[in-house]
DNA sequence: AAAATAGATCAACCCGGGTTGATCTATCAA
DNA sequence: TTGATAGATCAACCCGGGTTGATCTATTTT
């Protein structure tokens, strides 16, 4: 991935309260959507909203089964964002250039 | 650190298209206010502004020397954010439960 | 075929957070 | 001591993105 650009993208869609608690949600394996509202207490449309951007942006994938939505985390975006910030983390180590 | 709080709080920080490119030259290493200023192309007010919020995130730490203020990346926030990035990545991939 | 259920979509509303320009403080130079 | 420069702060403005309730489609059940 070409970072600043796509972890930006993937840094919008983290940064969401609600977000975040589907996402710990699915942190437990795949989960279809009836069992998320239940287990989130959230009211249905709102869910739906937040799982379209999170599916637009590649952080989960969905896969239907019958009348059941089926939901789980993309490991792959996951692990770009993890990555990007472990690079950071060694660059960002170096000594200051004096200001003038 | 207490992933979904802490994790929260970062994310928003991150989250922005200007300060992801004061983050991207902070990984060059330590600047200070002005060069800053100058190689981002960006107000003033606009630059303290943003520092603010990371400072406060505790995303990056300041030193003044003389009338310069010289900021740097604070790699253990990176890493907090990173190892729960990793952490997430591993559990996802269980099997699904299915509904009903 | 009709009723029920899962889930997506839409319009209307609302609000928090970023931008901008001016002002204020502190440090250094002349 | 006066002027210049670095940087923080403030108020006014603005806008994108989330919430809510209703409606629509698709699949399953009776």
């Amino acid at each position: 991935m070409h970072p600043p650009e796509t972890a930006l993208a993937l840094l919008k869609v983290l940064a969401d309260p609600m977000r975040l608690r589907v996402i710990e949600a699915l942190g437990g394996g795949e989960r279809c959507v009836c069992d998320l509202t239940a287990d989130l207490q959230v009211g249905q449309s709102r869910l739906s909203f937040h799982l379209k951007v999170m599916r637009q942006a590649g952080l989960v994938q969905q896969r239907q089964e019958g009348r059941w939505m089926y939901y789980r985390l993309d490991p792959e975006a996951l692990s770009a964002l993890s990555q990007w910030l472990a690079s950071l983390e060694q660059r960002c180590e170096r000594s200051a250039s004096p200001c003038a």
